[in-house]
RNA sequence: GGGACUGUGGGGUAGCUUGGUCCAUCCUUCGGGGUUCGGGACUCCGAGACGCCAGUUCAAAUCUGGCCAGUCCCA
């Protein structure tokens, strides 16, 4: 087998061939940007599903379906909006041999689908809060080299819509927005920093957006969902308005929250080494391999055990995976390290007398599991596992931070750059030419490094009105 | 939108300059047999490819043209 490109140096290659030899997307679809999603891939990807749907309905929302294709007439009432995504719609014009008087657009996001139904199910106060999501597919007609699950036209979107009585209810909105994604990223062992995108790089439409920014080293980052507030964008043109308490006509406030299985993605590049992707237990295909190892003089027994102990697990809730084939044991150990499984346990002669098995996690580490307290070790060693994962992922964000005082500094820069800025358009862009890259925006919460008041802007050297903004290089 | 480059089994490749020695090399993968089994086993048998369409030629993976797909750079 061959190894892995080196994960420093060939960062792309290397996430390929990760995703590749783990089995978890097939990138043969005869269209680009359009993968298949194999067994164990999918698996992954619904349980990364399941951990939206936890905290999102925790946080108040129920889940709804839209239809995929919208009128065109709807697709173009809000003009930022359509302004920002014309060039990367799919248009149904044909229905059969008929051309479609009125043509249809294949949501790459589902606003326009959306509010005209908002618009006539919120009529009072009494309607609202309005908090549905949805997870469907959506497309955008990407014309850069896609990425399975970083740059995909046919995306697997989590999108949040919701409508407040006002601004303020829409900006407690967004906060239950970022703190149900803090429970979410726990889950990933994920770090990451929410971001207020600049004026000129928010969603088309919003009146602001926050993204959720998480480096990759080489100070490139993967922006893993964002979260708007619309004001009353949207809810004008569509005419979502209600009575309030007072009798008089609102229209409504509205805030969006987007993920994708780019946090798949962003799992298999944050967390992934030299052996191949590493799953965190909340997202992991299987959480434990049972490995016999039967040997000449064993007889049967290393198998009946190993069966058994796959057995209780799979009884006590555990996903695992008993990997009884013929191959030798090491070769079993390499292709459970590659596909990321966060524990394996070891069966063998030795196991089977002494009624103890051998533990080895994703991370190394090494221990005995007794069978007879099999439900209760087990799940401990999980729990190690994911804080050992978390500890070691943190480490690296905190590293993937420094801060830059000149412009010069930021050229050839392998770190996310935090610098001054004084907030004008014009700095903002001599800051992204400077990193060749963007300026992320400012930061909605503390950075994982210490910092001080900032100084003048390092563009300009204006001093007044400074704020702390970080640039990166989104991959 | 402009330019450069690339397409060989499931994955990765050799061959292309100078057409023939190619019913296409090697690794991996896959199916089957045997010996094995505490960190990628060995061995035997077998499967599987020249992006598509034309053209040149006695002869095309190799040369020419068009198309399709992809990658990178620039706007």
């Amino acid at each position: 087998m061959a190894d892995l490109p080196p994960k420093e140096t060939a960062f792309i290659d290397w996430y390929l061939a990760v995703v590749e030899a783990a089995d978890l997307s097939d990138k043969r679809y005869p269209v680009k940007g359009m993968n298949v999603w194999p067994a164990y891939g999918f698996r992954a990807r619904r349980n990364l599903d399941r951990i939206l749907i936890r905290e999102t309905e925790a946080s108040g929302a129920e889940a709804v379906e839209f239809p995929a294709l919208i009128p065109a007439t709807e697709f173009a009432k809000e003009k930022e909006h359509i302004k920002g995504f014309d060039a990367e719609v799919y248009w149904v014009t044909k229905g059969g041999l008929t051309d479609l008087d009125i043509p249809l657009v294949l949501r790459p996001t589902s606003e326009t689908a959306i509010y005209p139904i908002f618009a006539v199910w919120v009529r009072s106060h009494r309607d609202l809060p309005l908090n549905v999501y949805q997870i469907v597919n959506t497309f955008r007609y990407e014309t850069k080299t896609t990425r399975p699950f970083l740059r995909v036209r046919e995306i697997h979107f989590f999108e949040e819509h919701t409508c407040q009585a006002n601004e303020a209810h829409a900006t407690e909105r967004v906060g239950s927005n970022l703190a149900a994604f803090r429970r979410m990223a726990e889950a990933f062992a994920l770090p990451y920093l929410p971001v207020r995108r600049p004026e000129w790089d928010k969603f088309p439409g919003a009146f602001y957006s926050i993204a959720l920014d998480c480096p990759v080293g080489e100070a490139r980052t993967l922006q893993l969902g964002s979260i708007h507030h619309y004001r009353e964008n949207f809810s004008r043109p569509y005419e979502i308005r209600y009575e309030a308490a007072d009798g008089s006509q609102q229209y409504v406030h509205q805030t969006t929250f987007g993920l994708s299985e780019r946090l798949l993605g962003a799992i298999v590049a944050v967390h992934g080494d030299g052996k191949g992707a590493v799953f965190p237990s909340a997202i992991a295909p299987y959480q434990v391999v049972v490995i016999p190892i039967p040997g000449s003089d064993a007889g049967e027994a290393p198998l009946r055990t190993a069966g058994e102990v796959a057995d209780r697990l799979a009884r006590h809730g555990l996903r695992v995976h008993l990997d009884g084939g013929d191959e030798r044991p090491g070769a079993k150990y390499y292709r459970w390290e590659q596909a990321g499984v966060p524990l394996r346990l070891e069966v063998g002669r030795r196991e089977a007398e002494s009624r103890s098995l051998t533990s080895v996690d994703r991370l190394g580490t090494k221990g005995r599991v007794a069978i007879d307290r099999l439900e209760h070790e087990v799940p401990e060693r999980l729990l190690d596992f994911d804080r050992a994962l978390r500890a070691r992922a943190h480490a690296a964000f905190v590293e993937s931070f420094s801060v830059a005082g000149s412009l010069d500094e930021l050229a050839g820069s392998t770190r996310v750059r935090v610098v001054s800025w004084c907030g004008s358009e014009a700095c903002g862009h001599r800051i992204e030419t400077a990193i060749d890259g963007a300026l992320l925006g400012t930061p909605e919460e503390p950075l994982p490094i210490p910092l001080g008041a900032p100084g003048p802007c390092v563009a300009c050297g204006a001093s007044a009105d400074p704020r702390w903004a970080v640039a990166g290089r989104p991959l």
